[in-house]
DNA sequence: CCGCGGGCCTGAGAGC
DNA sequence: TGCTCTCAGGCCCGCG
């Protein structure tokens, strides 16, 4: 599901019931998701206090008292729900939420402010680690990370240097966490329409041959800042897997311009181009071969 | 060093 | 109804 307005809507739905709670309990109820879980994974998260949930990228970081971290990646199908005091057994309205236990609940925490968190993932490309906050810089997973791209270090200067030379798409450039951290597939292809950038194009050609960064990237990067932002208000894009933890459905999908739009027309006035799809490096690629140059 | 394709998984939807 | 096929929001690894 989830890219970084997604994350950060889970991150939002979970700090309220986490952040300062204990965890009373942790269960695992298999033994891995992407790689094995340590056999203390669960001893080691019981009974620690959680005091901050915080985002990098696409991994939500939850501080614990223990002084580790306890990171969490959500893959493709992964999706946290709240379930407060009494609601669990509440009929209708939230259906997913009626057994305690679903399908695919990997991981289940029980917090000391009365709410259970359970971490669902069907594919399991998810993932959870824990490790010390003080090694932090050296975690292999968030090491190589690029800017946050909400954030001051992420501006046009920067994105044009760090495609300065580089002989591959605009698109995969976009994707490539190193360079900047948390956009997928769907907010490149959104953010390349409302920019009118071709995903086909060079990467190199978003700075000037003095290194500059070109006119174009000064659009790119706010449409890129745009549409996460609105994605985030909106509480994310849900197309299959994605719920907010509330188990309410996110509504970015409906202010798609590209994504998943084959065949209709581009939503950019007086442009009249129809959406087409690609492939590009093995992922679909929408865009309007019209208005994006 | 870099870019690409394959693989990891399950489930939904289309087509027959 | 049910089978088979394709595709899916991510990321790691090995190959050339």
């Amino acid at each position: 599901m989830p890219e970084l307005p997604e994350v950060e809507t889970v991150r939002r739905g979970l700090a309220p019931v986490m952040e300062g709670a204990r965890i009373v309990e942790a269960v695992a109820h298999r033994g891995d998701l992407r790689w094995p879980f340590p056999k203390d994974f669960a001893a080691r998260l019981k009974g620690q206090t959680v005091i901050g949930l915080g985002r990098r990228a696409k991994y939500l970081l939850a501080d614990l008292s223990s002084g580790e971290v306890l990171l969490m990646h959500l893959g493709m199908s992964g999706s946290f729900r709240v379930i407060l005091d009494g609601d669990a057994k509440t009929p209708g309205v939230f259906h997913h939420q009626r057994s305690e236990y679903g399908k695919h609940d990997h991981v289940v925490f029980r917090m000391s402010s009365g709410a259970t968190v359970a971490f669902n993932d069907p594919r399991r490309f998810g993932c959870m680690k824990l490790f010390p906050r003080d090694k932090m810089e050296d975690e292999p997973l968030l090491r190589a990370l690029g800017p946050e791209p909400l954030g001051n270090a992420f501006d046009a200067a920067m994105l044009a240097t760090a495609c300065a030379g580089k002989k591959t798409s605009v698109k995969a450039a976009l994707l490539d966490q190193r360079i900047v951290a948390g956009l997928g597939n769907i907010y490149v292809c959104e953010a390349l329409n409302r920019s009118h950038i071709s995903p086909k194009r060079m990467a190199s050609t978003l700075a000037t041959r003095s290194g500059a960064p070109h006119e174009r990237t000064e659009l790119l990067v706010p449409a890129i800042k745009t549409v996460l932002a609105d994605a985030i208000a909106a509480g994310g894009s849900s197309l299959r897997d994605h719920r907010q933890t509330s188990g309410e459905l996110g509504y970015f999908q409906h202010r798609f311009r590209v994504y998943d739009r084959e065949g209709k027309a581009c939503p950019t006035k007086a442009c009249g181009g129809t959406i087409k799809r690609i492939v590009q490096s093995g992922r679909s690629t929408f865009f309007c071969p019209v208005c994006q140059k």
